[in-house]
RNA sequence: CGGGAUGUAGCGCAGUUUGGUAGCGCGUCGGCUUUGGGAGCCGAACGUCGCAGGUUCGAAUCCUGCCAUCCCGACCA
């Protein structure tokens, strides 16, 4: 492609809306245009960059045994109130984008395809004989996120692979999942990227296994912990970790002590001249289910620690049924506007304990009449500890489990930190990095085909639900990260795998017949050999020439320009700004074996 | 949805406090010179000052309502 016939726009300063490097770096150097919040079109560059990607991700699930397909983007609501995903996903905080047709069909725009493609599992998969089965697609989703940002880090239109899997067991799905453990790895290798892959949370897809596949730099939205031998790394949201040990407690028998204003452990530490680790830190928090019913949850954790709210979630979940519920719609920590609309009295805040009593709650309908109350790990062999006295400006020490107070069911509601030690190796201390997650594996199980009925007919002539695993990967999601890992002052430096074109040739002056000259022949010659390569022809001075091409970060500059006259051309590398001089002769089979040689990592 | 900020030329911004009819830099177009790291000079075009009301002789500027965008949080296969 020549320089002088492309849309090709640069701007010389960073725009407004782009906070982090990758995203000015990208409008900067016209590779994307905002077209609305979280909604961006894919300029000529982009594209190839995203074809690139799609090519690699292609490749390397087809080698798998995987089947491409596409899938419809607009889907019927009566799919998604089959699998009960339909309230979820468009009330309240839900993430699809929900629309009525002319004829009052309710419809949405495929935020994920589990449905669609159960359905199709459900017509077109009758035996055991045809599974195992992995069909995906890449294909463009829609999610309405509330907060779209970082450019094409969260879109609310953005391109992802999604493949699902279907089997007749738990050991074909294992195997399948591990095939794509696999892939993935190969593809953000291949993608030319520094990647992490940990242990994580599978959310409201539900399933069992999952893990994700992060990219590492500082403007991830994810915190990654593992250990420095590398036998453990998670997602924070699903870190399981042994704390410190508490220190023992300084207060031999048990009794209430005035402590005013100490709502905050360090105040609290302060006044009594005891360790975090001596509390009980007792937080409220209101879950609102599906059905309607609000449910206040008291959940004691040690006075160091945090609650991680990703696990607490999972074990409302988990407790759906107990309040004629299915799924849960949010979870908070309520504010006094909340508070008011269920406390029959104001609540002592700073100073609740693990017996607060539920008469706070007034009787009303759709509010669970107690407490749910839940324990950490981290307070079960606590003794002698401090909590607060359900009073204000007071709180009591020396209290014990099954003495002053009755221990609450035991679940590990623990926020995993750096600095804990790991449970697979009580040696190492967890580290932390941020991490983008540019992909995620499930074992699905049944989730999906027992809710929507799609069976298959086993050895024995018996009707069983399909096995189903799901695997996602970001595809410009890990276009964009690709740019976050690799720039410089001067702009982006483009693995040569995902680069939109291998190689520029630069004319430093248009109007000297010998570069002119030169520059055309290796333009094509290069383009003829399989260097993918652009000529820069417009009619503009040298210094704008190599700071476009800086910007845009093509991997290898061919310049014609002083040394032309000795039949030689400068050849620079992007990276590292390495310059050489090289005769004509030489540079096409140079760059050749340079480009093969990056492809073939 | 809670908190914060911003909307003025294609892009980046000043002007708003104190009301008087819009400016700077970059970019764009034309000309001359220049020609290896975002050139110089001369000339030109480009604005419903986010939208709608209101106050006023007069509103980018003051008031009210709305919209959009961005940041922090919550949210997020």
């Amino acid at each position: 492609m020549r320089l002088s016939q492309m849309l090709f726009v640069t701007l010389r300063e960073d725009p407004a809306e782009a906070e982090i490097p990758s995203h000015k770096l990208l409008l900067r150097a016209g590779y994307i245009r905002r077209i609305a919040s979280g909604v961006y079109a894919y300029l000529p560059l982009m594209w190839r960059v995203l074809q690139k990607v799609s090519q690699i991700v292609r490749e390397e699930m087809n080698a798998t045994g995987a089947q491409e397909c596409l899938l419809p983007q607009l889907q019927p609501s009566e799919l998604w109130q089959e699998s009960g995903r339909w309230e979820t996903y468009t009330k309240a905080e839900g993430i699809m984008f929900a629309l009525t047709d002319r004829q009052e069909r309710q419809m949405g725009l495929g935020p994920t395809h589990e449905e669609v493609i159960t359905a199709i599992a459900r017509d077109c998969i009758r035996s055991y004989r045809q599974l195992p089965l992995h069909l995906y697609q890449i294909q463009t989703k829609f999610r309405d996120e509330i907060r779209p940002r970082f450019g094409l880090m969260r879109g609310r239109e953005f391109i992802m692979k999604d493949g699902y899997s279907f089997h007749t067991d738990e050991e074909s799905l294992k195997q399948t999942y591990a095939d794509m453990d696999t892939a993935y790895r190969n593809i953000v290798r291949r993608c030319g990227l520094a990647f992490q892959a940990v242990e994580a949370d599978s959310g409201a897809i539900g399933g069992s296994g999952s893990q994700e596949f992060m990219v590492l730099a500082d403007a991830g939205e994810d915190e990654v912990l593992y250990t420095e031998d590398g036998s453990y790394a998670a997602n924070v949201e699903k870190a399981v970790s042994l704390p410190p040990e508490a220190e023992p407690s300084p207060f031999a028998t048990y009794e209430k002590r005035e402590t005013p204003d100490t709502a905050t452990i360090a105040s609290l530490c302060d006044c009594l001249n005891c360790s975090p680790t001596q509390v009980v830190k007792n937080v409220l928090y209101q879950a609102v289910y599906d059905n309607g019913t609000t449910v206040l949850v008291l959940v004691s954790v040690r006075g160091d620690r945090d609650v991680n709210e990703v696990k607490l979630q999972n074990e409302l979940t988990r407790r759906a049924g107990d309040y004629d519920a299915i799924a849960l719609l949010s979870l908070t920590v309520p504010d006094a506007d909340a508070q008011q609309k269920w406390a029959a009295n104001p609540l002592p805040l700073g100073y609740i304990a693990p017996d607060l009593a539920d008469d706070y709650i007034a009787k009303q309908k759709d509010v669970a009449p107690k407490f749910l109350r839940l324990a950490d790990k981290t307070v079960e062999n606590l003794q002698s500890f401090v909590t607060g006295a359900n009073e204000t400006g007071f709180h009591v020490v020396g209290a014990n489990w099954g003495d002053q107070f009755t221990l609450p069911p035991v679940v590990d509601l623990n926020k995993s930190m750096a600095g804990d030690r790991s449970l697979k190796n009580s040696e190492q201390v967890l580290q932390t990095a941020r991490g983008i997650e540019v992909g995620h594996i499930f074992q699905l199980g049944t989730k999906y085909s027992e809710a929507m009925g799609a069976t298959y007919t086993d050895k024995h002539g018996k009707d069983k639900p399909l096995v189903m695993g799901c695997y996602g990967i970001g595809v410009s999601r890990l276009a964009q990260a690709a740019v976050e890992q690799s720039y410089d002052k001067d702009g982006i430096i483009w693995p040569v795998e995902i680069a939109p074109y291998h190689a520029i040739v630069t004319v430093p002056n248009i109007n000297t017949k010998e570069q002119m000259e030169a520059a055309e022949k290796l333009y094509a010659e290069l383009n003829a050999a399989g260097v993918e390569t652009l000529l820069d022809d417009r009619k503009e001075r040298a210094g704008v020439k190599f700071k476009d091409a800086d910007l845009i970060g093509i991997p290898y500059r061919v310049v014609t320009g002083r040394s032309i006259s000795e039949g030689k051309v400068e050849v620079v590398d992007r990276a590292t700004h390495e310059s050489r001089d090289m005769a004509i002769a030489d540079v096409v089979p140079t760059l050749k074996q340079w480009v093969e040689e990056a492809l073939a990592r």
